[in-house]
DNA sequence: CTCGGTGCAAAATGTTTGCAAGTAC
DNA sequence: GTACTTGCAAACATTTTGCACCGAG
């Protein structure tokens, strides 16, 4: 994601994100941020840890778990499985679309054909088998708003 | 869902989902089936659990646990939280969609123009706040398929 | 009768909480 | 110096595994 030479045009980023929301800048917060802003991939916590461990070799799981968590509240980064609780089982199984709502963790199923006609983008016509696409929208429903 | 007397077709159903797949149709299956069959919502295995034994008072959790992911192995349902792995983090704060391979769970970032203006449905126009929109592609990617 | 399925218990895995000691501001 | 952070450890929650017994085919 970032060449070495813009790590710190991102290091001023996180330190402004910081700042924004009352967060000190501390060792552990700065390696995890410096980690996390090269990888390419989805990593859990305990891979971005053990990356983490090479360089600060005091730091705790802890640590990076909570500072993981509290970087995806402030919008550094993105939760991609599992938002805290249990699996959850869907037993519609026809093409819908799903509306979850970021405070009570509801979902609500809706149906759109325009979202069930969406294209494939080119990278996936080849090499790739589509079993199924599907759209999550995320926000606060009318419960909660 | 279902209205009851559509129970009896969905029954069906289930009987030849089983014979398909060389499955036994056992007291506990057919249990755990009506009451996904009812189910409006996205429960968890402990909630179905909960109501199963208000019937079925010696079903085990584990029986209820089971018979959830071979009901999703076989396509009757679908699992919306959590594919089995703990929780991934995804560095990438920008609007960008996920291809999700189902045999080896990578994740795939992809950017597309048209999927970032999809429009909201009109059920979400008043009283929800959207947030965010994602496409979520699931399939077989390039290295499994 | 046979093999798959169930129930129970234990283990593994991942996440959360409480608190004393450390450190940024 | 104060309040936020950290690291450690214990508690929790959930999922997985092993195995003897049971029951559908």
């Amino acid at each position: 994601m970032l060449w070495d030479k813009e790590i710190d045009m991102e290091m001023d980023f996180f330190r402004a994100k910081c700042k924004e929301n009352n967060l000190r800048m501390t060792t552990q917060r700065m390696a995890i941020y410096e980690e996390v802003a090269r990888s390419k991939d989805h990593p859990n916590a305990d891979t971005i840890f053990k990356k983490i461990q090479r360089k600060h070799p005091t730091i705790s799981f802890d640590t990076v778990n909570r500072t993981l968590q509290t970087f995806a509240e402030i919008g550094i980064l993105n939760v991609v499985e599992g938002h805290g609780d249990p699996k959850r089982f869907d037993p519609n199984a026809d093409t819908h679309h799903h509306f979850r709502c970021v405070r009570c963790n509801r979902i609500i199923d809706f149906y759109d054909d325009s979202y069930d006609r969406l294209k494939l983008p080119k990278q996936f016509k080849k090499g790739f088998i589509v079993l199924g696409k599907k759209v999550v929208l995320e926000g606060i429903c009318d419960r909660c708003g």
